[in-house]
RNA sequence: GGGCCUAUAGCUCAGUUGGUUUAGAGCGUCCGCCUGAUAAGCGGGAGGUCGGUGGUUCGAUCCCACUUAGGCCCA
């Protein structure tokens, strides 16, 4: 018996139950070892990090992570999937100094920062479980017991090693970065915590001059928001192609930018001069300050920049590296001196007598003050302007150099270009544009991060000579170790974290001085991106794991991690293996709350995964992200469409199903005791076949090149369209019928290997409703059949059953019925009463003889006696000419109601001749009017008794006219209609014999004598009698007019 | 501030890479059909200045420029 699927079926309740099936039976690792001879399909976990809460974007990328390997491990692959946990990084950081309320670095100093760590090491185990929940619920395989973690003394030892690779080649060196910082807190902030606050301020705006050195009374005229910056000024910057001119104003030269002349300057101007911007390159100039001693001959000179622009200010750009991003830069460039006055608290250090000990901010008053007295001070004023201030002590961050460990990426960049071409990127643009032209643009990766949390950067430093070595693994660790009390408790327990590691230190090789560990954590990217190497702790252990899996035939994360994941693995492979880690990535856009805005806990309209998987179930959820856009596009979440979904697509798949096992347990049949060459079943078979198989052939290529919504939308189309709207509907009689006839038997065969194959195709995307549906219809049937559908292979296309022909000239009856229906629609004659014939113009070469085989389908649908099918025009509509009175009246006055009737009554003939020669000559009393294609429109009007509709190619004329006949058989499948309703209303059961009763009038009682058999056929009464006499139930009906008391009563077998 | 992505019916999305006729689906809505898949199934109608403005062109939803809104990344 096939389970006949209950009315209070439930999606969450039946997920469970096949998830506890899985687990029972451990179908997921068998799935694997069935192929454990198989190649390989490798696939890597971006380690997400467990100390937040999943969402609902995590399921998007989960689920299609899972499909993609389920549907490799279904086309013969060994597909393991490896899970990770990234477990580093300033967010955990953050996440801790929340909970114990500590609002800086020195306060975690001061509670230890062994207890910080700890604390941190647990936060992120915390949400570990509702991951694992959440990964299990929704049906993601994934071997959680064997998750690698970023944390573990093993990856840190790997990651190590790698770290270690890149020093032995020289491409790790130490600089300085530019970061905005908080002087309070005395760190610096990640980008992402500098977004959360920006504000709107007033600075000051100063324009300063700066005097030659070579040309008397001569002065660039600069720009700054920031005097307290001028104190380190070294340098000006000009763009190379700006114009710039040298004026006379107010007793003195300047030079500044041409376009901001008349913003700039307070007065008039003679222009005296005018350059470009790089013929003042070199040009010296004479220092503002000199606290902090600098080498003349190298500062205080000009220099060309490309950032520079006339938006605002006077187009010389005033350059303190030490306090600004791309100062630092093109001072590199220069090789200018990184003059930096400020301490770590943001205050003017001892050097600076005249503001030392203030915060930088609080002495610019000051310094404008000293300049104006100095004469060097032109203009000043406000600026409005959105600033950085610290999101947790919203004190004004500066941007500060730090001193910084960097990797010289951009000694490879031409590597990383030419990996970057080999991996097929889904979208390809983010690929070729987004990613592609930030490669193009490659800086390079800055290590370090002064913080607690995180990998320790594996670099000593002698205290005597500044010799430097980095660490390759904790044997040689041990090795170069200093004997001492703190090595041997470290060699008891092993930690590579802070603050333990930064106790051991090391004989130094050089000058035999003590080295200890720079203080320094890595960027945690590098740590995820090591993940090709340390899952597999490389290369201490598993070398031959990580021979075969690398690099990962597929990965999928969501666009954020374009600087991060995707260009920390490729960074790190390209150099250590010389290939990308990755060969197809699909980039996943993010999820979006149901009015477009991203989801966010502020703004409370994070939708919770729990409550679309607890009521709508995870098939739901997975086919509609799937389905309903690319993955590359903004996706909104709406719990409304998810139902729709459900209620679409799988309740339509669930209630095809149904059928069968309605029907099949009647017949008690079994599909495996049945055979029928598919040459020998019904045309409608053929084509379902037919379709079927084109299906799995678009499916397949469609996955295969990654393109999972294509291939959900064509699944889901031919579930719904092809087979429940078109093959079930058409086929419902070949089930009922009572024979055990080939005909019945084809058709259960038809739609049992429809929907296994269904099952097949949909397993990767809904793997839960794929297997409640395959274990009826094949596991518990079928002694070969494999015990899950996600045991089995993906189905492969059968060429030699597609048959296009056939497919199209379906698509074209389709078409037809689809008119037809229209035109009775349009006249109001109901399906049940037949009609005699229809007429149907079909596009040129289709062959009419193969249509007309088929037609009885059509014949079938809309109820007609006959069908046929013509390529010219039907002629079935006449022309007729409609006088444009507009026209007519100013053009001939009053003879125009007379041409309006001879319009009207105008043939056919001359009409088409009119639409050719768009003229037409009248014959009016003698005179010969002439009239042009506007005085008159051209319209067409059925004949008689007919009904025409039209789309594009098609067209179909159905005849209207009904005869006797017609009009008996139209009553008899009305009362069958009838007689049929009382029988469900009665509550007999489907195979229960009846009599039936009908009283009624003469014109009624002749049409129930033509169509005697036919009425008992169909409704199963052994006899029609006139008694009047009332059955189990009687009622009054109008048929077609006609009064009738029916009366039914079942016949005790 | 810079780069990139998105915008088509009330809602969710196709499509237009190749320029021109009537821009298509599903849901919703209205009307209707079917009736032993029935708490199911089917059809039809209405609904669109293809985000806005300007340009190129004989002709633009599509190409170009600018612009608005949302998103991501970077400053």
């Amino acid at each position: 018996m096939f389970k006949e699927i209950k009315e209070d079926f439930n999606y969450p309740e039946m997920e469970k139950r096949i998830l506890s099936f899985w687990e029972k039976e451990d179908i997921f690792h068998k799935s694997i070892r069935i192929r454990k001879d198989a190649p390989n399909f490798i696939f890597f976990e971006g380690p997400p990090t467990a100390n937040g809460r999943p969402g609902i974007h995590h399921v998007i990328s989960r689920t299609i992570k899972d499909l993609v390997c389920r549907y490799k491990t279904m086309q013969g692959f060994k597909v393991e999937r490896k899970a990770g946990w990234d477990t580093h990084g300033l967010p955990v950081e953050i996440e801790v100094e929340k909970e114990l309320e500590l609002d800086s670095k020195a306060k975690i100093e001061e509670l230890g920062i062994d207890k910080f760590c700890d604390q941190c090491h647990e936060s992120v185990f915390r949400y570990k479980k509702e991951w694992d929940d959440l990964t299990t619920r929704i049906g993601y395989w994934l071997d959680l017991d064997k998750a690698y973690i970023t944390c573990s003394n093993e990856y840190i030892e790997s990651v190590w090693w790698i770290l270690s690779q890149f020093w032995e080649k020289g491409l790790i060196y130490q600089g300085h970065r530019i970061v905005p910082y908080c002087p309070r807190c005395g760190t610096p902030l990640s980008s992402h915590e500098v977004a959360q606050g920006y504000e709107e301020v007033s600075d000051p705006s100063v324009y300063v001059k700066m005097k030659l050195c070579d040309q008397p009374n001569t002065y660039f005229l600069v720009w700054t928001t920031t005097p307290w910056t001028l104190i380190s000024n070294v340098a000006l910057a000009v763009g190379p192609d700006i114009d710039y001119v040298k004026v006379e104003h107010k007793g003195q030269d300047l030079i500044l930018a041409e376009a901001l002349l008349d913003q700039a300057l307070d007065g008039g101007y003679k222009i005296k001069e005018r350059f470009k911007g790089k013929e003042l390159e070199k040009l010296k100039y004479e220092p503002l300050y000199s606290f902090v001693k600098t080498e003349k001959s190298k500062a205080f000179y000009v220099i060309l920049a490309d950032f520079v622009s006339v938006e605002e200010g006077t187009g010389m750009v005033h350059i303190a590296p030490a306090f600004g991003a791309d100062d630092y830069e093109v001072g590199r460039k220069y090789d200018l001196p990184v003059v930096q006055p400020v301490d770590t608290k943001g205050e003017f250090t001892d050097e600076v007598t005249p503001w030392k000990g203030l915060f930088v901010k609080d002495a610019d008053e000051s310094i404008m003050e000293d300049l104006k007295k100095r004469k060097l001070l032109y203009r000043k004023g406000e600026y409005r302007h959105t600033y950085p201030f610290c999101w947790r002590c919203e004190s004004p961050l500066i941007y500060y150099a730090r001193k910084s460990w960097y990797i010289k990426t951009t000694a490879y960049k031409d590597k990383l270009l030419g990996n970057n071409k080999k991996i097929n990127w889904y979208p390809p643009e983010i690929g070729s544009r987004r990613f592609g032209e930030w490669l193009e643009n490659n800086v390079d990766w800055a290590l370090s991060r002064e913080r607690f949390w995180g990998t320790p950067l594996n670099i000593w430093v002698c205290d005597k000579c500044g010799e430097k070595k980095s660490v390759s693994s904790i044997e040689e660790l041990l090795r170069l170790a200093t004997p001492d009390e703190f090595l041997s408790s470290f060699k008891k327990c092993i930690n590579l974290h802070k603050p333990v590691i930064d106790t051991i230190t090391l004989k130094c090789s050089a000058c035999e001085g003590i080295m200890r560990r720079t203080p320094e954590v890595i960027d945690c990217w590098f740590d995820s991106g090591s993940m090709p190497y340390a899952q597999w702790h490389y290369p201490f252990e598993h070398k031959e794991d990580f021979k075969e899996k690398f690099p990962a035939e597929f990965i999928s994360e969501a666009i954020d991690q374009t600087r991060g994941w995707f260009y920390s693995l490729l960074a790190i492979s390209s150099f250590i293996s010389g290939e990308p880690a990755y060969k197809n990535v699909i980039v996943i856009e993010l999820i979006q709350d149901k009015d477009g805005f991203k989801m966010s806990k502020s703004k409370g309209n994070v939708v919770d995964p729990w409550e679309v998987l607890d009521v709508q179930g995870a098939d739901a959820l997975r086919w509609y992200l799937l389905s309903v856009s690319h993955p590359w596009l903004p996706t909104r979440i709406i719990k409304d469409a998810i139902t729709e979904v459900e209620k679409k697509f799988l309740s339509t798949l669930r209630n095809t199903y149904s059928f069968f096992a309605l029907y099949a347990n009647i017949d008690k049949f079994n599909p495996g005791e049945h055979k029928v060459d598919l040459k020998d079943r019904p045309d409608l078979d053929r084509w379902t076949i037919s379709k079927l198989n084109s299906l799995v052939r678009k499916v397949t290529s469609g996955l295969d090149n990654y393109d999972l919504t294509r291939s959900a939308r064509q699944i889901q189309e031919f579930v719904i369209e092809d087979l429940s709207n078109w093959y079930v509907r058409r086929s419902r009689r070949r089930f009922w019928q009572s024979a055990q006839s080939q005909d019945k038997i084809s058709a259960y065969l038809t739609l049992w290997e429809s929907l296994v194959t269904v099952c097949k195709l949909i397993a990767p995307y809904t793997p839960f409703i794929a297997e409640e549906l395959f274990q009826e219809l094949s596991a518990k049937v079928d002694s070969g059949s494999p015990e899950s559908v996600h045991l089995t292979s993906f189905p492969k296309a059968e060429e030699r059953y597609i048959d296009n022909g056939l497919e199209e000239r379906m698509e074209v009856l389709r078409k037809i019925a689809s008119l037809s229906r229209a035109a009775r629609n349009r006249v109001g004659i109901k399906i049940r009463q037949p009609l005699a014939e229809i007429l149907a113009k079909v596009p040129k070469g289709m062959d009419k003889k193969e249509l007309k085989s088929l037609s009885n389908l059509v014949v079938d649908e809309v109820n007609v006696k006959k069908i046929s099918f013509v390529e010219d025009d039907i002629s079935v509509t006449e022309l007729v000419a409609k006088p444009n009175f507009g026209r007519l009246g100013p053009k001939f006055g009053k003879k125009a109601s007379l041409i309006a009737e001879k319009i009207r009554s105008l043939g056919e003939e001359r009409l088409k001749r009119f639409k050719e020669e768009k003229m037409l000559k009248l014959e009016l009393n003698g005179e010969i009017v002439e009239l042009g294609a506007e005085d008159l429109e051209i319209g067409e009007k059925e004949k008689e008794g007919v009904v025409v509709e039209s789309e594009n190619e098609y067209k179909v004329a159905l005849f209207t006219t009904l005869t006797e006949e017609l009009k008996d058989e139209g009553f008899a499948r009305e009362l069958v209609n009838k007689i049929q309703n009382m029988r469900r209303s009665a509550g007999f059961e489907v195979m229960d014999r009846i009599k039936v009763d009908i009283k009624t009038t003469p014109r009624l009682n002749r049409a129930i004598e033509a169509f005697d058999e036919y009425i008992k056929a169909e409704t199963l009464a052994k006899e029609i009698t006139k008694s009047g006499k009332k059955g189990e139930l009687s009622k009054e009906w109008d048929i077609n007019g006609e009064k009738a008391q029916i009366s039914v009563a079942r016949i005790k077998r």
